[in-house]
DNA sequence: ACTTATATATGAGATATCTCACATTTAGGA
DNA sequence: TCCTAAATGTGAGATATCTCATATATAAGT
C-alpha cells in the first residue's frame, strides 16, 4: 500500500484525483492518497476504519464471511463510490472486508476529520443521506429480483452491467459469489449461453449477443 | 382511512401517540393522525407520497410487484418505523406499495412541512441518515443470509423474530412472500417442522420448541 | 345465513441448483 | 524458470425448490 498526501502526489495522479475533490473541498488539506495492489485489503473485517475512502480508480469487492466458511460478495465498489460512509455516520460497528481488485487508487480522509468537519455541514450530510438512501433502494431492488429470477436472467443482467466495449471479462469465481450461486452452477449456465450463441470466448474475455442478453435481462426491469 | 389532527385526537389515541413525538417536536402543529384498516393502502405504488409517516400501532408490509405478476414482501414495518423517508430525502421517485396488516395508526407529517422544517435541521438529518444507514446494513445482511441458507434456517429465524409470548401467528402466505419461496415449499418445511416436533399448531397460531429453532437459526448469526 | 374471496393443505412430477470429485489451464511469486 | 496457488472446466448424483392441480377451512361482505 502506497500512501502520500495530496500535495505530494505525482502529477498524473493529482490530475486523476482532481475531478473527485468537490465533495471534500472544505477538508482538502487533510486528504491523503492511498494506492492498493491486487487482493490487498482496503478495509479489514472487524477492524475500525480509520479513513473515509473515495475510490478514484480501480475496483474493489465488499465481502461477507458466512458461518460455514464460504463468502458472499455483497457489492462491487466502482470509481466515485465511498467506502466507510456507514462508519462515518456511526451505524457500522463491524465493518466488512473490502478488497482491491487489481490496482486501485483512493482518496482517504481521516475519519476524525470527516466527523469533525463534514458531519456538521448540512449540505454534505444531505448528500450523504441521499447517497446511502440510493444504495438502500438499489440493494432492496437487486435482492428482490435476485431471489425471484433464475440465474440465466440475473447473469444476463450482470454481464450487461459489467461489460466494457462489448467485452465481458469478470472472473467466474467472483461472479458466482456475487450472484450467490455455486461456481458449478454458474458454469452450467455459461456453457448454456455458449451453446445458444449468446456468449463466445475470445482473448481476454467473452463477446456476447447483446439483444439476446437484453431479452433475458428484461424481466429484471 | 380516518384522518384527524393531533389536537383533535381522542384521548386514548393521543396517549398512544405521545411517546413517539420526540422526532417531530419542532413540527408538532402540522402533525395529523391517520388510521388504516386491514389491507388498506398507506402508500400506493407509483403515486407520490404526500406524508412522512411514522407507524405508531399495528403493522404494514412493503410489497414489490414483479414483471410476472407475483409480488415480494420487501419489509414488514413495525411501530416506531418510518414510511416515506426515502421520498423525504429525495431519492425515491417510484414508491412501492405499503399496505396495512390489520388496523394501524400512523403519525403523518405533510411532506412539504418535513422538507421545509426538518431537512435543514442537522440533528434531525443525522438521525435520519443513521436510520437509513442502519436499514441498509440490516438489509444487506439479511439478503446475504437469505441467499446462502436454505429455508429451514431462515424460517426458524423468522419464527423467532415474529413470535410473541411463545406464539407464532403470521400468515403462511405472507411468510412465503417475505422469505421468497413458493407457498408450496414453505408448507413442506412447516410440515417437516411439525413432524420433528419443532412446531405444534394450537388455537390462534403455533407453539414451538425454542431451543431447536435457535439451533437452526444460529448459522444466520 | 349465504356467498365469495382468501388462507390452509396435500400430491405428483419437473428442474434449478448444490455437493463432491477431479483434470487442466492460467497467473503470481521465489 | 520453476513452483504453487488460483481460476477454469467437466461429470455424476443428490436435493431444495418450483409449478400446477385440487380440496377444504376460514374470514369477509351482503
Amino acid at each position: 500500500m502506497k500512501n502520500y498526501s495530496l500535495s505530494q502526489a505525482p502529477e498524473h495522479i493529482a490530475n486523476l484525483v482532481k475531478p473527485h475533490l468537490d465533495l471534500f473541498h472544505t477538508v482538502e488539506s487533510f486528504i491523503e492518497i492511498h494506492e492498493f495492489d491486487n487482493k490487498e485489503h482496503i478495509v479489514r473485517a472487524g477492524v475500525a476504519i480509520p479513513y473515509l475512502f473515495l475510490l478514484v480508480e480501480g475496483k474493489a469487492k465488499i465481502a461477507m464471511l458466512h458461518e460455514d466458511g464460504s463468502s458472499s460478495i455483497v457489492h462491487f465498489v466502482h470509481p466515485k463510490e465511498l467506502i466507510g460512509e456507514l462508519t462515518l455516520v456511526g451505524v457500522e460497528d463491524q465493518p466488512k472486508d473490502v478488497i482491491s481488485i487489481g490496482h486501485s487508487i483512493c482518496l482517504a480522509l481521516p475519519m476524525d476529520a470527516a466527523k469533525f468537519h463534514l458531519l456538521p455541514d448540512n449540505d454534505f450530510l444531505l448528500n450523504m443521506t441521499r447517497y446511502i438512501g440510493a444504495k438502500l433502494l438499489d440493494r432492496t431492488w437487486f435482492n428482490a429480483k435476485q431471489q425471484h429470477y433464475e440465474l440465466k436472467h440475473r447473469l444476463a443482467d450482470y454481464i450487461l452491467k459489467c461489460e466494457c466495449d462489448g467485452l465481458f471479462s469478470e472472473k467466474h469465481t467472483e461472479t458466482a459469489q456475487y450472484l450467490s450461486v455455486s461456481y458449478r452452477h454458474l458454469l452450467h449456465t455459461v456453457q448454456w449461453f455458449k451453446s445458444e450463441g449468446l456468449l463466445k470466448k475470445t482473448r481476454g474475455g467473452y463477446r456476447f449477443n447483446r439483444e439476446a442478453l437484453e431479452d433475458l435481462a428484461r424481466v429484471l426491469k
